[in-house]
DNA sequence: TTAAATGCAAAGAATTTGCATAACA
DNA sequence: TGTTATGCAAATTCTTTGCATTTAA
C-alpha cells in the first residue's frame, strides 16, 4: 500500500500524506495540527523514531502537543494500518510506516539495525507450524546480535 | 551445564541446587536466605517466572524477601550464567534456568509459550551472516504469532 | 570484623488515563 | 452544535538506585 515516501519528489510525498489523511477522514477522524504534523514527520523520516523523537519533531512546528497526544495518535494510527511499531531493545518502541511484513537485525554492540525481508523467516515460520502448528504473526520484536564491524572490533 | 530440573529426584534437585549455590560461594559470593530460596524457586518452577511470581514465592518462607533483592539477585545469577531473562511479550521480562540456546513463540491470543530448538533458527542466521555478516546472539525476545487451538477459533 | 547483601523508600523510564477545555466538521 | 481530540496532571507498570542497617564468612 503506502511506500517508503523517503527520497520521493515532494508532489508525490505530498500526495502520500493527502492519502493517508483521507484515510483517516473516511474513518471518521478529524484531521487535527497535531495528527497531520505527525503523519508528516512520520513521512519525512525513513526508518524508525519513539515517540519521544517524534514528539520532538512535531513540536518544531506545534510546540504545545503533548507527548500523551502523540501517543493517541501512533496508537490510531496503527490501528488504521498506516504506520506499525517495533521494539528494537530493551528501550522504548519505534514506530515507521507500515511497508511490506519485515524483521529486524540489531546489533547488541552499537545499535545498528538491519531490516531482515519476511522470506528470511519462511523455513523458521514452516517449522513453527509443523513442529507447533504455530503461525508466525508478525516480527514485532529485533533479533539480537553483532554486526559485522563489531565482530572484527576486540569485543569488551 | 546445568539441565533442567523439573521432574528430578529430591536428591538430584538439591545437588544442583548445592551446585549452583557453590559456584556463588566460588566466585565470591555469599548465600543468603533470599538467594537460597530464589534458586530454588528457580529450581522447583519450570518454564518462566517475572520476578514478581517469584518475589511471591520466595515469600511464602521469608515474606521480608523485598522485591529489589529478586531484581538484584536475578541480575547477578543471569551474570554468572546460571539463568536467563526473556521477553515474551509487552509486559514483565521473564527468567527461567539457563539452559540450551532456544526461542520462543508466544500465542497473541492465549499467551501459550513454545520453545523452539536453536536449529529453526539456523537458516535465518546464515542468511543474517550472508546478507549483513550479522551474527544471531540470542533469541531474547520472542516471536509472537498464533496457536494452533486460536487458529481454529473464529478469530475476534 | 568487614565487605557484601538487604529492606525500604524513592526515583526512573515508558506509557496510559481522567477530565475539563478546545476545535474540527 | 456536537462530538472528537487535546493538554495537562496524575496514575501505572516495571525496574533501578541510594542509603542506612544487617548479616554471612
Amino acid at each position: 500500500m503506502t511506500a517508503f515516501a523517503a527520497s520521493i519528489s515532494p508532489d508525490a510525498r505530498s500526495a502520500v500524506l493527502e492519502e493517508i489523511l483521507d484515510g483517516l477522514r473516511d474513518k471518521g477522524h478529524r484531521i487535527t495540527t497535531a495528527r497531520r504534523l505527525l503523519v508528516s514527520c512520520l513521512l519525512d523520516g525513513v526508518g524508525h523514531h519513539t515517540a519521544e523523537e517524534l514528539a520532538f519533531e512535531v513540536q518544531r512546528s506545534a510546540p504545545d502537543v503533548h507527548i500523551s497526544t502523540i501517543y493517541r495518535n501512533l496508537d490510531e494510527l496503527e490501528h488504521l494500518g498506516v504506520i506499525e511499531h517495533f521494539h528494537l531493545g530493551h528501550g522504548p518502541a519505534t514506530y515507521q510506516l507500515a511497508t511490506g511484513r519485515h524483521g529486524h537485525f540489531v546489533c547488541m554492540h552499537c545499535d545498528a539495525i538491519f531490516e531482515a525481508p519476511d522470506e528470511l523467516f519462511e523455513k523458521l515460520g514452516k517449522s513453527a507450524t509443523s513442529l507447533f502448528g504455530f503461525a508466525i504473526g508478525s516480527h514485532h520484536f529485533a533479533i539480537p546480535g553483532i554486526c559485522a564491524p563489531c565482530q572484527g572490533r576486540t569485543s569488551t
